[in-house]
RNA sequence: GCUCCCUUCGUCUAGUGGUCAGGACAUCGCCCUCUCACGGCGAGAACACGAGUUCGAAUCUCGUAGGGAGCGCCA
């Protein structure tokens, strides 16, 4: 059997962390069996989608490495991959349906529905539509029609049955037909509801494998019930736990910025995200960083954890972390992006990159460096001022000589250094990192004094004279 | 309220009747080292609770508690 997965987002907003996921997941089992992996666009809700939401979503999709084989913009057999041009195909099975009278016209109003709703809410009991036109005689619904009442039409489920299905997560599921009441399948304006035409479009394309939110389980009886009924094809069904923030509750905006948009712009790495919600509700049984390929090798429905997982951006930023490392350094430089990238000279670049790349987690980490290292002069704080005033005057006089003999070459410099002065170890490294740097922490001093060029060390080991003496003159009193 | 799903270190998880309950991230300690990071070594840290089945239960059964989802002319 070709392996055949799709992702159907509706464009009503930006793509998040826990569609990404499911995205992704379905993308890495069609990669694993050399099947297709569908992109279809559930924009049925008119009044909800947005055309920017679909290219947003695209480009989100594209940037993380989830490629589709069929879908917008790659044109298969199963085509139009846009439910609002897919309205004729379901008007064939409504007329199945309703000749086979499994379908019935509903008048009920918002506030009749409403209303029922409550009532049954606060009797205890499960908030199902009765089936009031289900009992609708010819003549009645004949009368409506013709007084131009436009009705939605409701599936009639039957009664006393059990449906039953494996899902490929959760294993054998049972549900009644009783607890279901009569869905719609068609609304009032003639169109297919997300019930009906997911799982007709499912069908139509094939779909083997849907892997989906477990906000879905439930809705997976009645689009079996319709399929069988329809004689057509079932896909396996598979649901997977949902992303909750770190309080245990779902993920949402107040757990942090979890749209992938957003997390591209921050200068997440497609790879670290990948590779972290690959790891996040599934067992992969290595722990290196892997390209999507070896991801989709190492994916398995089997290994699909069953209990909601936390989102843990500590976890991710390891992930991060691992991903920058693994960046050679023309990558490092085009992930800094432009505005770091103008204020770096031509000649800089490579040892730039090469320099910093350890220290880095985004982009934002480097551009405190290339102010450190190319603007005129750096800001001390408390701690790092306290190093300075402690190594003294003179520290800072031999220090400036020692330049002015070898220019940038610190390793020279440091062995003239404990020369004159006969420090070594953190009291030589120090003082010097924090008046050239401004910082106790950083990449190696080597490099450092390179970039920075033997002007602009003099300029700054002078500061730390002066910062030094004040301190010295002061102490005196 | 009803239906369904879930419950192993702080987090992600391995584990399918007999394990010193394993790993990763995080934390802490040591080493490496000019600092941070990296790397190496090590430590602490978990079977939600209660019954039952069994010689033996994280593993099977039933309850309880807690968390989540669904119950739309949204998807």
């Amino acid at each position: 059997m070709t392996v055949r997965t799709r992702f159907s987002p509706s464009p009503t907003g930006m793509i998040h962390l826990g569609n990404a996921r499911a995205a992704l997941f379905s993308d890495l089992y069609a990669a694993k069996h050399d099947g297709h992996f569908i992109l279809r666009i559930e924009d049925t809700d008119v009044s909800r989608s947005e055309i920017q939401f679909v290219e947003s979503l695209q480009e989100d999709l594209h940037w993380l490495q989830i490629n589709w084989q069929e879908g917008p913009g790659v044109e298969g057999q199963h085509g139009p991959y846009w439910q609002s041009q897919r309205q004729e195909i379901y008007g064939k099975y409504y007329k199945i349906l309703e000749e086979k009278k499994l379908i019935y016209p509903c008048f009920c109003t918002d506030q009749e529905l409403n209303l029922a709703r409550k009532l049954q809410l606060s009797r205890g009991q499960a908030p199902r539509y009765s089936g009031t036109c289900r009992k609708l005689t010819e003549a009645e619904i004949a009368k409506r029609l013709s007084e131009g009442q436009k009705p939605a039409w409701r599936f009639s489920v039957p009664a006393h049955q059990t449906i039953e299905f494996t899902d490929t997560v959760k294993g054998l599921q049972q549900f009644k037909s009783d607890d279901i009441g009569d869905f719609i399948v068609r609304r009032a304006d003639g169109t297919a509801p997300f019930i009906f035409c997911n799982a007709i479009d499912d069908a139509m394309m094939e779909i083997s494998h849907v892997l989906r939110g477990e906000d879905h389980l439930a809705n997976t009886p009645r689009q079996i019930m319709l399929l069988t009924i329809l004689n057509l094809s079932i896909p396996k069904y598979g649901h997977l736990s949902l992303i909750v923030g770190d309080d245990g509750s779902p993920l949402s905006k107040r757990h942090g910025s979890f749209s992938v948009h957003e997390m591209r712009a921050k200068g997440f790495l497609p790879i670290a995200i990948i590779n972290y919600l690959a790891r996040l509700g599934h067992t992969c049984d290595t722990q290196e960083l892997l390209p999507f390929a070896e991801l989709a090798k190492h994916f398995q429905l089997d290994k699909l954890s069953r209990s909601p997982a936390r989102f843990d951006p500590v976890q991710l930023m390891y992930w991060q972390k691992l991903a920058v490392q693994s960046l050679d350094i023309p990558a490092v430089w085009r992930w800094l992006g432009e505005t770091i990238q103008n204020t770096v000279p031509e000649n800089m670049r490579q040892l730039f990159a090469e320099t910093i790349k350890a220290n880095l987690e985004f982009p934002e980490d480097a551009a405190i460096w290339a102010k450190i290292f190319f603007h005129e002069n750096v800001q001390l704080d408390e701690m790092e001022a306290d190093i300075v005033r402690e190594a003294g005057e003179q520290f800072f006089v031999e220090a400036e000589l020692a330049v002015d003999k070898f220019g940038m070459d610190l390793p020279a410099i440091l062995a003239e250094m404990k020369q004159t002065l006969g420090v070594q170890g953190k009291k030589l490294f120090m003082p010097l990192r924090a008046a050239l740097t401004g910082k106790a922490h950083g990449p190696e001093l080597a490099q450092i004094a390179h970039l920075l060029g033997a002007k602009k060390m003099k300029h700054r080991l002078s500061r730390a004279f002066k910062l030094a003496s004040i301190q010295q003159a002061s102490g005196t009193e």
